[in-house]
RNA sequence: GGAGGGGUGGCUGAGUGGUCGAAAGCACCGGUCUUGAAAACCGGCGUAUCGAGAGGUACCCAGGGUUCGAAUCCCUGCCCCUCCGCCA
């Protein structure tokens, strides 16, 4: 949520900078509400003051008037009609401000002064590049195909178990898939100064709002039946980041830095028809998340740290990638600037995302009431949150699959996961 | 699944109808003392929101209710703890 402080002084500043996202801020109704929330709220205190007075003169008043004999009921009255005066003024205070939360719960982010203009991800803008994609002198096939050929790749049982966008992975192709999951936490937390976390896949509506999946998105998820209002997480992001939710914390444990394998839920609602061969968009998947939680002003310099520390693990396993920056149009709902690292896939001949990393500022904080003590002011003050995928497992692994696929349709396997894989070098 | 006990400020923890936004301790901040530090002593110290300010209002897990008046009484929900049973 963005601060209602600055939305209420400066609404035409806001308006220009949701602008870039595509967001049109009804500034009208805005402050139509907001003038009308201030007089109910001057007139609910008002009267809220006026009767908590007069029930605190009542004790006295009322031994007085029994000592006396006199009767009691006018002074009772008179309270009953405070009483209900207050409620009814608090009543439509609250409605105006119900109206005026759900409008602004539903307002992005604003994006950072560096974010390109544009409406779709064909604005975005390449800024660096890293590796050459590899010539081959063989007809290239692609992950599907390979992993068929291997019979260690299975979409067809997988959709006999559940249905479409699932898959199966057997022997090698499965331990090359948790190899990569090692490997990535292992470099996280040995060289990057992550802490491993592990944290629950079923959360609840709280912390979806929280990090910015609801109310909006709520169509892009896997909600549980159960009346208890559980949801699957959709990302690792959701359950770490909220790990900070209602606390204050010490400015020394700044900053924050957690690395978390999960599983990944998503209905993918809306993408029929797009990605439906093999296992580049799946109903579930695995991914590890970094998260990061900050003082206020570090924020821009830790997203670019944190971005490198998701390329490192591309570097590493000598993937080819491009990183972009993302236009206003293409920014998640609570980003203020995000990252994509995007990596070659040659049977596509195509740089496809495998991390995503942003900033949210202090964004989902405010939803989160998430808090430091800074010692400067000896007050709280809301953190600043990011996270980037470092990386998508499944995206990983059949990036590693078709780009260290040899011409007998084996596949190499990238030096750095040998010693997870009992020292194997290749596979098939 | 059965039986009990709880949820109060950054933390611990008093408080069972008005004098309570809430004792006390710890932590923290400022000061006195000290060569310095510690100790001791003095003072300050919840969050949010409205207001230029003085100040107001809300908040004692959440939501309802009783009452002129609720942290305190009643109902519902959520969460935690202890014991028994079952169990990866």
């Amino acid at each position: 949520m963005l601060d209602p402080k600055l939305v209420r002084s400066e609404p035409q500043t806001i308006a220009a900078a949701l602008a870039v996202k595509g967001f049109t801020l009804d500034v009208d109704k805005l402050n139509e509400w907001e003038a009308s929330r201030k007089e109910l709220q001057d007139k609910a205190q008002s009267l809220q003051a006026e009767r908590n007075a007069y029930a605190k003169s009542m004790g006295k008043a009322i031994g007085e008037a029994k000592a006396k004999g006199e009767d009691i009921e006018p002074l009772k009255a008179k309270g009953e009609a405070l009483k209900l005066a207050c409620s009814e003024a608090e009543t439509a205070l609250a409605s105006v401000q119900q109206q005026l939360d759900a409008y602004l719960s539903g307002v992005p982010n604003t994006p950072d002064p560096v974010v390109p203009q544009g409406a779709t991800e064909d604005d975005n803008v390449e800024i660096r590049r890293w590796g050459e994609p590899r010539e081959f002198d063989f007809d290239v096939k692609d992950h599907v195909d390979l992993g068929a050929s291997l019979g260690l790749l299975d979409f067809e049982t997988a959709t006999k178990i559940t249905g479409s966008r699932f898959a199966v992975m057997k022997g090698e192709i499965a331990r090359l898939h948790r190899a990569l999951i090692q490997f990535m936490l292992n470099t996280h937390t040995g060289e990057h100064g992550y802490q491993e976390i592990n944290v629950p896949y079923v959360v609840n509506s709280d912390s979806l709002y929280g990090t910015g999946q609801l109310p909006k998105f709520e169509e892009d998820l896997f909600k549980l039946t159960d009346d208890r209002d559980f949801y699957l997480i959709p990302t690792a992001e959701v359950p770490v980041t909220n790990v900070f939710r209602d606390e204050i914390i010490d400015a020394a444990q700044l900053p924050v830095k957690f690395a978390c394998h999960t599983p990944c839920f998503r209905s993918e609602a809306g993408s029929y028809g797009k990605d439906t061969r093999g296992m580049i968009r799946q109903h579930q998947f695995e991914k590890v998340e970094l998260v990061q939680f900050v003082r206020p002003e570090e924020s821009t310099e830790t997203l670019e740290q944190l971005t490198g520390h998701a390329e490192a693990i591309l570097q590493k396993l000598g993937l080819p990638y491009r990183t972009i920056i993302l236009c206003g149009g293409d920014l998640g709902f609570s980003s203020a600037r995000t990252y994509d690292i995007e990596v070659w896939l040659p049977s596509q001949q195509l740089y496809r995302e495998i991390s995503s990393c942003s900033n949210f500022r202090d964004f989902q904080a405010r939803r989160l009431k998430a808090r430091w003590r800074n010692p400067e002011t000896g007050k709280p003050e809301l953190l600043h949150t990011l996270n980037g995928s470092g990386l998508a497992v499944g995206r990983a692994l059949l990036a590693v699959m078709e780009n260290y696929q040899q011409a007998d349709g084996s596949i190499a396997i990238p030096e750095v996961l040998q010693p997870y894989m009992g020292g194997q070098t290749a596979i098939g």
